[in-house]
DNA sequence: ATTTAAACTAAGCGATAGCTTAGAAATAAT
DNA sequence: ATTATTTCTAAGCTATCGCTTAGTTTAAAT
């Protein structure tokens, strides 16, 4: 038949992906997705179509990797607590690899926000909702809160997460956990 | 002798703040600027500079628009209660003119959190610490409140601050108020 | 009215963006 | 070994970026 790929795909989306968590989308080149990928143009061209398909395939990815933390929180039985570890963690991964800064969604929401791409800005948001969702099974545990104070709570956490983002990627250790700690005094 | 500018140059800076409020630096071009500042581009780099240039006025020129905000902030002596009010009319000042969305100063931190440009940085660190100075004066008025906790909580509110931003490019207003609320729970 | 210096218009500069294409290289199946 | 089919290289496409420049228009000063 033919030739095979010299290359495997999830392989370079995933350095694709921390070249994106570095740059955000609009500050990463074609060019230098070929460096980081090792593959050329054609190649990224032939797999994912466009750049805007490396990067959909990018969130792909951070989501697979962020998988694992995901579950980890969702079958825990700890409530808010879980919440809170889940926050520690968070800010953790951001220094895995060393260059990237911040959360890659959240840099991401703050980069599309004003956006029209679609597909980009379905991602993220269906990444957040679920989130959500998860915050909202964790404060339920409680049965002192009511339904209102639930979803209020919910939304504080979610919106918190941004200056916990902000932060990660400019304060230092202990400010970052002053802050965790502060937003949690409020739940 | 010459001919006489057929522009006010604080005015076209405060119509160029407004376009870069609204797209953020990158995605706001020169050719965009010459159409909503009225004048072309001979006359932008002739009295700015560069696209630079014409960005760091345009901050100068939200400094000016906020100021009296400042001022009242500032000038008042109900201690933490003038922050929320400031928190308050920070949301409103948002939509103002209709299309900018969130807060022009947090839009551009995270725009430019990974950048390398010096002088916008120096421009938004020099306002986010004027501001923390004063929550930290406002803190300082409850004698409850030791050293530590003072700036523990300074820093929190400015990192309240850029979930405040995202909420109020997105949310609704009551989503935002709730918010509000959770801040200040904890203070 | 003439001079003169600045403001203006419009065209275009080189660099880079995302993306495409023509043709050479490689390899599984025959 | 030949064939068939895909991958890969490298060059180049058009559009737009920030910015500049040549040349015209305007108006204050003489």
């Amino acid at each position: 038949m033919a030739r095979k790929k010299q290359y495997n795909e999830e392989e370079v989306i995933e350095k694709a992906m921390y070249l994106f968590w570095k740059n955000g989308y609009e500050n990463t080149s074609v060019r230098m997705l070929e460096k980081e990928m090792g593959i050329n143009q054609f190649s990224i061209y032939a797999s994912f179509g466009s750049k805007q398909g490396v990067f959909l395939e990018s969130i792909k990815s951070y989501n697979r990797k962020t998988k694992e933390m995901f579950e980890k929180l969702k079958n825990s039985n700890k409530g808010v607590e879980d919440i809170k570890e889940f926050f520690y963690e968070s800010v953790g991964i951001s220094g895995f690899r060393g260059t990237q800064k911040g959360c890659f969604v959240t840099n991401t929401y703050n980069e599309f926000a004003e956006s029209e791409d679609k597909m980009i800005k379905e991602q993220i948001v269906s990444f957040m909702d679920k989130l959500k969702e998860v915050f909202i099974e964790k404060l339920k545990m409680d049965p002192t809160k009511d339904e209102e104070t639930v979803l209020k709570q919910a939304n504080y956490l979610l919106l918190a997460k941004h200056g916990l983002a902000a932060a990660s990627r400019v304060n230092d250790r202990k400010e970052i956990e002053d802050y965790i700690e502060m937003i949690f005094k409020s739940i």
